[in-house]
RNA sequence: GGCCCGUUCGUCUAGGGGUUAGGACACAAGAUUUUCAUUCUUGGAACAGGGGUUCGAGUCCCCUACGGGCUACCA
């Protein structure tokens, strides 16, 4: 078993937009397998045409090449085990379910939706514990165990509709080994005769899930742990199948959790809670609905995957901030933990910050030219650099620059009155206007020779320069908070400083006269 | 309801018999930047409850409570 090569997948259903949870199984899938040297391949689970959503396919696996969680066998990359779509995969299901009846290991049943509904009702009139289709109650259904055999052959080659179903034993445990909880044990008695094969010819997903497992040589099944509860049935399905001892291991991982209340996150929390559950914006093509993601929202694909990764694994240090790389090295499912993890916004907030900071100057300013041309400014390379490194502390997202930044490419045109008047004293207007004549025979050659001549203004007046910092900072630029005056006043430049001075001190002047 | 899984600061978590129960996010205070933010320092903050086992339990076992998942011809 541990000799044999790692071979993962990860199986979404397109079913809509890929959630963020769908994106960490996806990530562990891919961690796990480039840890040990293995393949990690992505196969399409569409046996559900009533949920077959046009376009989640495509967006399933952009999405998961903007984060670089790049398959080596897929839908589009190909592969000796292609196809890799099950509903192309269609023909090769039925022989396995005729294996299983032949063998005895399940039957036809022809029961319609009605019927079936009424046996629930049934069962749960007459408090049968859990109401399932099972050793005792496929004895009074109608399907190929208690029709007579001429009269099911009859049915069968009439085209009357029926399912194949699997048959349990009535009392057996079904016992399993999970890598993260350990053995789980489980009889026979509470689970039920699981549909395989639809009546529309298609597989369920038990039966697809596991004879594609099989034939595409999974190693491991890395999964939500919304599957635990029916691993059981795949274990007697590589069994019956007589595949056992091809049998990959299991992995349930634990769930994200909505961050408010209770429950596992959904597709259905879209924008609810306030920021977003999907990598990409995605486009309900029938409800003409968008839901926003993190591309679109200016995170880096590096900030996703790194707090996405330590959304219920932990490398066993102190470590937080890990490329790509780091966490293939570092990824073992055994630290993966067992409790459901509740999606923290503003710690991926904070993720994407240190991703931010950590960036050149250079590369940020790149990111950033467009929105400052998108704006309606121009500024040279140099300029939107050194910008950059002045705004880069103080925001999460390349797109939150210009709050920070418009002063650096328009003059305020006014000023916040309120603010301004708070920290106005009687001296003030005399204060400034003299600060600003100071500053005109400042050479502005750096930050530090502004701020000594202002300083040595201050003094000569007997002031310290905290009194009118403030007042400074919003006449020049338009802001009660920014990086430091001295260092802004150097980048803009005299001309520039002195004009906006006067004008601010202009209106001052009338204002507060 | 039944079955299965889980439970350490508000949140993510470290910890596998002897710890002042550690870190991160968030929060608060102080320092610095004579402003704000950053940064630095400090602080408050947790083993769900009850029984065992043991010289000794966050760590092992049982019960209870709570949370979650599943219970479809959906995945």
């Amino acid at each position: 078993m541990s000799d044999r090569r790692v071979r993962v997948r990860f199986a979404p259903s397109p079913t809509g937009y890929l959630h963020i949870g769908g994106v960490r199984t996806a990530l562990y899938n891919y961690l796990f397998a480039k840890k040990h040297g293995g393949d990690f391949l992505i196969r399409i689970e569409d046996t559900d045409q009533n949920r077959f959503v046009p376009g989640a396919e495509d967006y399933i696996l952009e999405a998961l090449n903007w984060l670089g969680i790049v398959p080596v066998e897929g839908p589009k990359h190909g592969g000796p085990h292609a196809p890799y779509r099950q509903s192309e995969r269609k023909e090769m299901y039925r022989a396995y379910a005729d294996q299983l009846i032949e063998a005895g290991y399940a039957y036809y049943a022809f029961d319609t939706t009605e019927e079936l509904d009424e046996m629930r009702k049934r069962l749960e009139a007459a408090k049968v514990a859990s109401p399932q289709y099972n050793a005792i109650t496929r004895n009074s259904m109608v399907n190929s165990i208690t029709l007579p055999d001429d009269e099911v052959k009859r049915r069968l080659e009439a085209g009357d509709p029926y399912v194949i179903r699997i048959k349990l034993p009535r009392q057996e445990e079904v016992r399993f080994h999970d890598i993260i909880r350990g053995w789980i044990v489980v009889h026979t008695q509470n689970m039920d005769d699981k549909v395989l094969f639809k009546s529309d010819g298609m597989p369920t997903y038990h039966l697809a899930n596991v004879v594609d497992d099989y034939l595409m040589e999974i190693s491991h099944v890395i999964r939500g742990e919304e599957w635990l509860p029916s691993a059981p049935l795949h274990v007697l399905l590589y069994r019956y199948l007589g595949w056992e001892e091809k049998m990959p291991e299991f992995a349930h991982l634990p769930l994200l959790l909505k961050p408010d209340g209770n429950g596992k996150l959904s597709k259905r929390d879209g924008d609810r809670l306030g920021f977003p559950v999907a990598p990409l914006n995605w486009l309900d093509p029938n409800t003409g609905e968008t839901t926003s993601g993190y591309r679109e929202k200016g995170y880096y694909p590096g900030a996703v995957l790194n707090f996405l990764a330590m959304l219920g694994w932990n490398p066993g240090t102190t470590q937080e901030i890990f490329s790509m790389a780091e966490l293939i090295e570092s990824f073992s499912l055994e630290r993966v933990s067992k409790a459901g993890a509740k999606f923290d916004f503003e710690k991926a907030k904070w993720f994407n910050h240190q991703y931010l900071i950590h960036r050149s100057d250079e590369e940020l300013a790149s990111q950033f030219k467009p929105l400052v041309l998108e704006a309606g400014f121009s500024a040279d390379d140099r300029y939107i650099q050194s910008v950059v490194s002045l705004v880069k502390e103080r925001a999460n997202f390349v797109m939150d620059f210009m709050e920070h930044a418009r002063f650096f490419f328009e003059a305020p045109t006014s000023w916040d009155d309120d603010t301004l008047r708070k920290k106005w004293k009687a001296d003030s207007q005399d204060l400034l206007e003299g600060w600003s004549e100071a500053l005109k025979n400042c050479d502005f050659e750096n930050a530090q020779v502004i701020e000594d001549a202002s300083k040595a203004y201050m003094e000569s007046r007997e002031a310290g320069i905290g009194k009118v910092l403030q007042a400074f900072r919003i006449l020049l630029t338009g802001l009660s908070a920014g990086p430091s005056m001295f260092e802004i006043c150097a980048l803009l430049g005299k001309d520039e400083v002195i004009s906006r001075f006067e004008k601010g001190l202009n209106h001052t002047k009338e204002a507060f006269a």
